[in-house]
DNA sequence: CGCTCCCGCCATGCC
DNA sequence: GGCATGGCGGGAGCG
């Protein structure tokens, strides 16, 4: 085929490049010349006046078809192999001139002729996918420019891209040397590495391009710093490197051949929409993102995925959105890698599973990465895959409101200077986000709400990675009140750590830097109670139930982290340990606020007279609250359940005070429920400031209702609530701050209620351990034999005021605890389910859906899963716009 | 008309 | 100054 192609294309390019070809090729003249004179070529099109310059004219306009016709034959030719005898045909009409015409053609290639995918093709023809170890294929720039019959700089275009994927490398100047795709695989693994590393997040939500263009915007700020220059991986191979080569400023088409794999390599749908990679990639490099730029980069990426689709790594295809059919391209080449996978990571949190190069690869990534964002990514916090979620995480957050900052750098502890950068890199998030002042207090990432019935909410800002925690860890909830005496599990956040060391909390941080997210999500076990199903995962449920307690103060964080959580793990157990929490014991109890699914009117009911108002709505939901705690759940669960009982003791230890008294109850009562329903809270970013949307992540509609007045309860998996409503929900920050609090002062504390309003306003990121407050508990009780009674349940004055308004008694009350994380829009992007991902990755990222169940439903048991999609439906739904 | 993306000017940097 | 590289964007081909 090159040859054949050759041969035509010669004609043109030759000339320019004769100058140079005659250096080098010799062998190549001979054959071109044959085929067209260069000067006629040349000739004609300058020259109107000549004979043929007249007849293409005349062609031209007298049949451009057929002209188009001929040149795809030629075309295709080649690749499809067999044109034919079509040629003559067309050459028929055109009669006269055939030859005219042919040269003409030949002349003149059509565009697609000379497109830089087919010439890379032929380049790639000419070597072998697998040469012989022993046998070194040198490429002469020149040689192959003018084989090619095109200019050098179209060579380097193709080189390097190959360069990118180390399937050449530059010798020396004009000297290449062919390795084929032996080391394909790998440098795709380590791609891949990097990619998560650095894109996790966003791809994660990926499938709906809406959300990712959507975070990109929010994560710009974010991620930006990152690599920009400087090629994400640096193969300057051992073998060939010149030094020229590397000292050389950094090759942006090369970085963006890599970053645009990664992309693909991070992807779960594989595919990547030009546009999006070109914001990414511009964000990245920090460009001002005006419209010319955006244009120079898709023209790029063009270049790229020519080369890409010849080597067949990637396909075109088009992705249709709301929005309209886009361009995008699929990855078709080899998705899994024999080492590499997230999920070693994520299974062995402190081992990293990765090869050891791509460990290097990655590890060099940080370490090129300056900015905050690696810090923050450094400080990751516990997630299984502690490093790199952490750093996803952080760069997602760039956008956590001040707040959220104010809380990271409080914390830091020993733990963590990691966790002090963390809180710096949070700070400075905050302040650029522009948009997120949310609630000043709230900085929380995770307050519990006490829902009238017993439910317990939590909410926790999770950032989109938390999602997959989500499942995990209602049980935290449980702990409404508990509060005042198991407030005195401080809310570890030392639990965090666990993995890689994480800390995904700083210990003593009361707060959580959440990078204003825009969803929240509640994990509630729905159980009901009594019903129960148990959950086939029982035993997850031990684990999440320790998980719980140990989560839930710091929760947030390290649900984030942990996103594991959801999945499966189960980890609990180490927490159980913590004993100090009964949380294990009711841990196999569900925690079961029976109410699940009808439970609204129940419980709106009996919140009605209770004195939360706000809180009291909520109440209806029967949500539970697990809210913070289980992200650490999960994370643990995922991990470690160690850490999590780390967690609970070093908080404890270290915030007597703060020990976030309801984590424990909460975790228990978690534990205890099987299920807790999830749900997932979307900030009203949009124009509808003033509504919340509650998403019910794993269930089926109807199982949330939102009692209260103002959020009628809805069948529907999807609750709007006015943000007003939210803002009644005390919210505790689970953090230290409420935590430490002892009982009587937590109780105070939480029972604070955190106006939503201000959430609701802005970012609604909130989370308190503490929150817990739920009523919940005396349901809880006695679903729970084990539990110790908790006295924790009650709820502090105030919260029972909050609280009581919901109703914990009713069978309602048992609520599930629903945990809500709230995804920061913009900054979301360090938690972002990415970094979860890793764990879980596909349930997460599939779809919300799947968060809820993929992780925890899935591995615990299939049984009461809920059904993803609809789950994903409602994401969409949120994401898009509610409505 | 808009997506693609070829073409080649010209900046950068090394020699 | 020459040459190797390769960033960049105008503008044409193509559907």
């Amino acid at each position: 085929e090159n040859i054949f192609d050759r041969s035509r294309m010669a004609p043109k390019t030759p000339i320019k490049n004769e100058p140079i070809d005659l250096s080098k090729q010799k062998g190549c003249t001979p054959e071109r010349n044959p085929i067209t004179p260069v000067k006629i070529i040349d000739r004609p099109q300058p020259d109107p006046w000549t004979p043929t310059a007249n007849l293409k004219i005349l062609v031209s306009a007298a049949s451009p078809d057929m002209r188009d016709r001929e040149k795809k034959k030629e075309l295709f030719r080649p690749i499809e192999n067999s044109e034919q005898s079509d040629t003559p045909d067309s050459l028929q009409y055109d009669i006269v001139d055939d030859s005219a015409v042919d040269e003409f053609e030949k002349q003149r290639p059509s565009r697609k002729q000379k497109s830089l995918g087919l010439l890379c093709q032929k380049f790639l023809a000419r070597y072998p996918n697998y040469p012989l170890s022993t046998e070194k294929t040198t490429i002469s720039l020149d040689e192959v420019a003018s084989i090619l019959g095109v200019e050098r700089r179209r060579i380097y275009d193709i080189v390097n891209v190959l360069e990118s994927l180390q399937l050449v490398s530059r010798v020396a100047k004009n000297q290449y040397c062919w390795h084929g795709r032996h080391n394909l695989s790998q440098t795709l693994k380590m791609l891949q590495d990097a990619g998560e590393l650095q894109y996790g997040e966003l791809m994660t939500s990926q499938h709906k391009e809406q959300d990712l263009e959507y975070r990109f915007g929010e994560r710009k700020k974010a991620v930006i710093p990152d690599s920009q220059d400087r090629p994400l991986l640096d193969f300057s191979e051992p073998d060939c490197i010149s030094a020229s080569a590397n000292s050389r400023k950094d090759k942006s088409l090369r970085i963006m051949s890599q970053k645009f794999v990664m992309l693909f390599l991070v992807s779960k749908t594989k595919i990547v929409t030009l546009d999006i990679a070109a914001k990414i990639l511009i964000e990245e490099t920090q460009d001002t993102g005006d419209h010319s730029k955006f244009k120079t980069k898709v023209r790029r990426l063009y270049d790229i995925a020519n080369v890409l689709t010849s080597l067949g790594l990637i396909k075109k295809v088009h992705v249709t959105e709301e929005r309209g059919r886009k361009p995008a391209f699929k990855w078709i080449g080899p998705v899994e890698f024999p080492e590499n996978t997230d999920e070693l990571r994520g299974h062995s949190p402190a081992s990293n599973p990765l090869p050891e190069t791509q460990r290097g690869a990655s590890a060099r990534y940080q370490t090129s990465t300056t900015g905050k964002q690696r810090f923050t990514r450094h400080a990751s916090f516990n997630s299984a895959q502690p490093c790199e979620a952490a750093r996803r995480k952080v760069s997602s957050e760039p956008n956590s409101p001040r707040q959220e900052r104010q809380a990271c750098i409080v914390n830091s502890d020993e733990n963590c200077s990691k966790m002090i950068n963390l809180a710096a890199v949070c700070r400075q998030k905050i302040e650029e986000d522009t948009g997120s002042a949310k609630k000043s207090n709230i900085t929380l990432p995770v307050s519990l709400l006490p829902v009238p019935g017993d439910s317990d909410f939590c909410v926790n800002p999770l950032p989109q990675a938390v999602f997959p925690v989500v499942q995990a860890d209602v049980p935290s909830f449980s702990l409404p009140i508990g509060i005042s005496s198991q407030a005195s599990h401080p809310s570890i956040p030392a639990a965090s750590k666990t993995e890689n060391g994480k800390p995904t909390l700083v210990p003593n941080q009361p707060f959580l830097c959440f990078p204003s997210s825009s969803l929240f999500m509640l994990c509630g076990g729905l159980q009901e109670n009594s019903m129960s199903e148990p959950l086939p995962t029982a035993g997850d449920l031990g684990s999440r139930s320790a998980e719980a307690q140990a989560a839930v103060p710091p929760t947030v964080c390290q649900k984030r982290s942990s996103q594991k959580c959801s999945s499966p793990s189960a980890p609990g157990d180490d927490e159980e340990p913590a004993a100090k929490k009964q949380t294990l014991e009711h841990s196999d109890l569900p925690l079961s606020l029976v109410v699940p699914k009808k439970p609204e009117s129940p419980k709106a009911e009996s919140s009605p007279g209770s004195g939360c108002s706000a809180a009291v709505h909520l109440e209806t939901n029967h949500l539970d609250l697990a809210s913070p705690a289980a992200p650490e759940t999960a994370n643990k669960e995922s991990t470690k359940p160690l850490d999590c009982q780390e967690q609970g003791k070093q908080s404890q230890k270290k915030d007597p005070d703060d020990p976030p008294p309801g984590s424990e109850h909460i975790s228990k009562e978690n534990a205890n429920q099987p299920f807790q329903p999830q749900y997932l809270y979307v900030q009203p970013t949009a124009g509808l400031s003033s509504f919340n949307f509650l998403f019910s992540a794993n269930q089926a509609p109807g199982a949330i209702s939102l009692a209260a007045n103002q959020m009628p309860s809805l069948s529907v998996p999807c609750v709007m609530v006015p943000s007003a409503a939210l803002a009644s929900f005390p919210l505790v920050p689970f953090t230290s701050a409420l935590s430490p609090v002892p009982d009587s002062s937590f109780s105070a504390a939480a029972s604070t209620n955190f106006s939503v309003s201000s959430l609701a306003s802005t970012t609604p990121v909130f989370i308190s351990t503490t929150a817990v407050v739920t009523p919940k508990v005396s349901p809880t009780p006695s679903a729970d034999p084990q539990q110790p009674a908790h006295p924790a349940l009650h709820l502090s004055p105030v919260l029972t005021r909050s609280c009581s308004a919901v109703k914990l008694d009713s069978s309602v009350c048992m609520g599930h605890p629903v945990t809500l994380l709230k995804l920061q829009q913009p900054s979301s992007a360090p938690l972002t389910p990415k970094s979860i991902r890793p764990a879980h990755h596909e349930a997460f990222f599939k779809t919300p859906g799947s968060l809820g169940d993929p992780v925890a439903w899935k591995k615990n048991e299939g049984t009461q899963t809920r059904n993803a999609s609809s789950v994903q439906r409602r994401l969409e739904i949120s994401s898009t716009s509610p409505d």
